[in-house]
DNA sequence: TTGAAAGCGTTACCAA
DNA sequence: TTGGTAACGCTTTCAA
């Protein structure tokens, strides 16, 4: 059988609840108490039960990472840096640790909800969202209700790279500055005299595409420049081989293509050399997420901290730097941290 | 309030007992009935307590994916496989659905036993470990321990990449012939007629490192070929870089490096670029997960399938051909799998 | 500082 | 096919 609550009680010739109190470490005990029964935990090997535990205290120490894409090494990274940011401030009931656990969505926004409804039933401590967000209303307003509920029921919420929660959902927000980035990433090329610059663009509805798309187009509208073909596709390697294709094939005079993030990057690079042309020696490249498999820069998005027992949000490298804003409110990350993947360099003529 | 069982009972007019039943799907419910109750489960808008659900139950819809290294794009298409293989197999209490979470233990011993038991104490439904792991026999023995607890507790445990569990733990076991593979790798090497072969190992006391350079030292004894330096390093980027150095100072006449495994081959490659050497006309590279990211292939690892409802474990490719191995025994995946990464091709002289 | 006991929300067994 | 009702193992007042 499984040892219990009340077998530790015995054995240390306490009650049940002294031996909670002991693991909670919540109460004041008598330390000679204390020894007696952490003493009776180890000879009995005793482990708490998690369940029971959640259900007498309405919580439990889980804390979901949903993220867009677990196979793509921006997400891998995130979900490090959420992981371990988690891992640090661990200060939680029976023994201490959170458990930060990765949930895939694979971009689908019923999964999504799924996930959403599987934390919710596991009374989550919190849930960070990752990643742009899907832009359907239907989905927008059903997520929304979801993550209302969560916060409702006490679960924290933390959004990572996407808008804050619209309506009030009091949601912790690390926002990414997508358009100013862009927006930098296409002035940086027009700085270095491409006229004619393709887009292999993210998927059409979601968030980052959109803002990314935007800043481009903004700073091509300063710089008086006409805008280059644009193609759209999934955050995968693939539809960067297949965007340059078609790019080329509508534009042959390019000089520059911007992926949509780095991953795309990459399958935009070999479909280049499958073409036998150099890299930036005849078309440049410029992704987003500054990976260090795409670059050699130490990503400065391994750096972005959560810390979920602080009322707000604090970024990468301004953690020393910026009190934690209160719960609600919005930081936003500087346009740097997202403009760092850019390797443009002029066509060779 | 948050609603419950109770409150649903109450407004389908039935008892708790049938609302379990119709939730569970394990139970014969007369069809107007189950309606009555989806029905008010919908209005009330229920969301089961996980929690008191488990601990009634005695178990939970937890699988738990232990990770070394989650922003390494290698363990991100396996979790991303593993999820998905878990997800088409849902079939749990309570709506269903089965939730993976991953776990990053960052290849630290002391973080995959603290996962273990947290997920231990979850009462999970089950455990996949994934990539090799310490040698350090103290570290085993505790592995060990907990993972025979685990499966005492009805806890199903899988080993993915990893030797089978020593004792007789009752566990499923997906296993990578490293040996074969590296050995594959290193006369693949031979044959194109390098005879000066570098070699960047991973971590010392890991079973993968330890295997695939056995795998390559017997290729090595076999061609008659003396072998060339090793240094051991983390499976990460920069130790590729940093290992390259050390290889071509130990060597300078190396026409061949293989990396332990891609994120690895990747920091060789950049390495060898910043010393302007080309490849592989100049130094050769050699990798082993295959991933995209490194290679056009299609990854073989993604397809992995781990079916945590069958008995035993089915992988890859085979699975069709394949009928599922009882439980506890060991199904080796071609070498062919592991070796797809090389890239190897002889030196220009 | 410690103990007693009342829940927490489901499940599952036993009847009906 | 459905209802009644003990568990399940822990947390947390309330007293002592």
């Amino acid at each position: 059988m499984t040892v219990t609550l009340a077998d530790v009680a015995a054995r240390a010739r306490v009650s049940p609840a002294t031996v909670s109190r002991v693991l909670n470490g919540n109460y004041p005990v008598a330390a000679s108490t204390r020894e007696r029964v952490l003493r009776a935990v180890d000879e009995l090997d005793y482990v708490l039960n998690g369940p029971a535990s959640s259900l007498a205290a309405a919580t439990s120490d889980l804390v979901g990472v949903l993220v867009n894409d677990i196979a793509d090494p921006f997400f891998g990274i995130m979900a490090s840096a959420a992981q371990s940011a988690i891992g640090e401030t661990a200060t939680g009931r029976g023994g201490g640790e959170k458990l930060a656990v990765v949930c895939n969505t694979g971009g689908a926004p019923e999964r999504e909800l799924t996930y959403l409804t599987l934390l919710q039933r596991q009374r989550a401590a919190a849930v960070i969202l990752m990643g742009g967000s899907l832009e359907d209303p239907a989905h927008l307003a059903a997520t929304t209700a979801k993550l209302a509920r969560l916060a409702e029921a006490g679960t924290r919420v933390v959004l990572c790279g996407r808008p804050p929660a619209p309506g009030d959902v009091p949601a912790a927000a690390l926002v990414f500055d997508n358009r100013t980035g862009a927006r930098r990433l296409t002035e940086h090329l027009l700085a270095l005299g491409h006229r004619r610059i393709g887009y292999a663009a993210g998927p059409v509805d979601r968030t980052t595409t959109r803002h990314r798309l935007e800043g481009h187009r903004e700073a091509l509208a300063a710089a008086g420049v006409p805008e280059g073909p644009t193609v759209h596709g999934p955050y995968e390697r693939a539809s960067g081989q297949a965007a340059t294709a078609e790019l080329l094939a509508r534009d042959p005079e390019l000089t520059a293509i911007i992926a949509s993030n780095d991953t795309v990057a990459l399958g935009v690079c070999a479909a280049l050399r499958e073409r036998g042309l150099d890299i930036p020696g005849d078309v440049s490249v410029a992704g987003f997420d500054d990976l260090p498999l795409a670059q050699d820069t130490v990503p400065a998005l391994t750096t972005v901290r959560l810390p979920l027992h602080e009322t707000g949000v604090r970024a990468g490298r301004l953690a020393t730097e910026t009190e934690p804003t209160p719960s609600g409110e919005v930081e936003t990350v500087p346009a740097e941290l997202v403009v760092r993947g850019s390797t443009g360099v002029a066509r060779r003529r």
